[in-house]
DNA sequence: CTGAAAGCGCTTACAG
DNA sequence: CTGAAAGCGCTTACAG
């Protein structure tokens, strides 16, 4: 068996008082005495007592826990989230079950798993709800938010950036340095990002008299980017400008491009999505459109705490704009 | 009020059967009748029953949590680090409460808060444990695995790449190169793997005949890593190969001696140590040594299911060789 | 200011 | 094969 728990009940013989006070002296009770507290916490602290927040936890209805579901932790973009995520967390004294999918399949298969340990709210970073599992969260009014993603129709809250429109402002940038023959890569074509981010970049070409612009499939990954480059680089009508879906990606073709002594910017632009932390790598110098990772955590932890407090609130999404990073990677204005 | 929890009660009542066999349904207990168990769960998925983990937890005296610290997710070798154990994990059953970590101190801060949860376990990557929260875990017989530290007499179990052995063998693929002008770009001073890479290097170059190393600290950043050679490029005795304690930080000397025109290899040498995806990028291809990763994850994950399973196993220490990876970032034998 | 008691939602001997 | 009952370790009305 394991080491001795020691109880409540322990301490109250100990301390000569009733279990239930050396409950209250432990919630912050306001009418115990001074002096009943200060003992109380005293034996408390002698033997080691600490209140069992399982127990706690089934009488009070509140786990104190929100469950975070997260997946592509190759991509650096989501490590970062998730830290920010545990910390600011803890700062408001939840605490983090984590879950980690590869698919989103996989989600559908966890979050029963989620929901038996009582979550109080739920994240679910870069993977997607189906509409069963948001039905079931939903009949048990667990609060939940979606980073990067969004269900319209699911009833949960989402946060993102506006990618829409960040595909739009990499599009005037690359059109204002006075670029014509213009690729994409391309993410995960299942996604909300890949799909917004390329709508806006080919809309805001179209207002601008570009019909035409290349794709190539770049997984959000780093070889995929690399791979997608090389397909567009090595082809008989090359792009002089790129747009990846991500920057790990970017990293990917602008590897590719030094592989095949492709100077970048002069030959080849560049541009990239998320602004990791590589991106800022005098190796890359990466011009990208920045994620505004802190005001999305801080939002969606917002939107989450606001619901669990009150469950009777509709979801919400939240679109928040990113900004554009300029770095090395796209050429001077004209030509 | 949250939405409505079904109890097990509730299934009873509507198929007509007692509390106990609706649990039973549920626990798998062999038993019970085909048919009651299926009528049982047949009621129960009507209603969207599931078992509460939580009141299941407090009776069990199991919560089939571990509880994991993690901190420095800034390192790439340490998303990867978390998603392999919260997918080990998940696979046999148990769930995961994570828990960040900025500094050493902060982990003693946690620890009480992580406890309170009932943890069945727990892992401490890239962390270590005071002397004090040591013994606490121990009282309550709470096993503990130690990843990528070692705290002897603390009792816990540890698990870490044989950094010893692995600072000798880059100091041997140097050497043998034909090197004689030697650096090392340390990592936090406070911490293990930084000393025995250090001193596993330093040890093998001194049985090899060469009693000079020049250091500069590093970090175990790519920041750090960066500075730190530009340090050593730019000094009136420039070393001709670097040992670089992690690979993030080999990552930031590369674009230093890219940033200053120094050749790689031709000009200079440099190792890295852990083998993140990065390090294969062709932009870098950094020999480097490898962190057996998926080894390390199984057997941490093995001495604490051991140890869950039979609280009087005492901690063992594990070490577990790396592989040297030969890419492109040391030069040719000889000279 | 403090205590006795009920109850959160389960599991599991103990009976039958 | 199934049920009644005790109990895990707390919180919190309800009394006094």
């Amino acid at each position: 068996m394991r080491g001795k728990r020691v109880t409540s009940l322990e301490v109250a013989l100990k301390a000569g008082v009733s279990q239930s006070t050396v409950s209250r002296a432990f919630s912050g009770d306001e009418r115990l005495s001074q002096s009943t507290r200060e003992r109380v916490l005293e034996v408390a602290r002698k033997l080691g007592y600490r209140p069992n927040a399982i127990a706690r936890s089934l009488i009070t209805q509140r786990t104190q826990i929100i469950g975070i579901v997260a997946s592509y932790m190759t991509n650096p973009f989501f490590p970062l989230v998730l830290q920010a995520f545990t910390q600011t967390l803890h700062e408001l004294g939840w605490r983090v079950l984590l879950f980690t999918a590869g698919t989103n399949e996989d989600v559908d298969d966890l979050l029963p798993e989620v929901l038996a340990y009582q979550v109080d709210g739920l994240i679910i970073v870069t993977a997607t709800l189906s509409s069963r599992m948001a039905k079931e969260v939903r009949r048990r009014g667990i609060p939940v938010v979606l980073f990067n993603r969004y269900v319209p129709e699911s009833g949960a809250s989402a946060v993102s950036c506006d990618n829409l429109n960040g595909g739009r402002m990499v599009a005037d940038l690359l059109l204002d340095a006075g670029h014509t023959r213009l690729a994409y890569i391309a993410g995960r074509e299942d996604t909300s990002t890949n799909q917004d981010r390329r709508r806006g970049f080919l809309e805001r070409l179209a207002e601008r008299g570009i019909e035409h612009c290349q794709q190539e499939h770049g997984h959000f990954t780093y070889e995929g980017g690399f791979a997608a480059a090389m397909r567009l680089l090595e082809s008989h009508n090359p792009p002089e400008a790129l747009f990846c879906a991500n920057d790990i990606a970017a990293l990917g073709a602008l590897d590719a491009a030094r592989k095949l002594g492709v100077r970048v910017p002069q030959d080849l632009s560049v541009v990239g999505f998320d602004d990791i932390p590589m991106a800022a790598w005098s190796a890359y110098n990466l011009t990208t459109l920045r994620q505004p990772r802190e005001q999305m955590i801080a939002a969606s932890v917002r939107l989450l705490m606001e619901r669990i407090e009150n469950p009777g609130l509709p979801g919400v999404l939240e679109f928040i704009p990113g900004t554009l990073i300029e770095r090395q990677t796209v050429r001077a204005h004209g030509r």
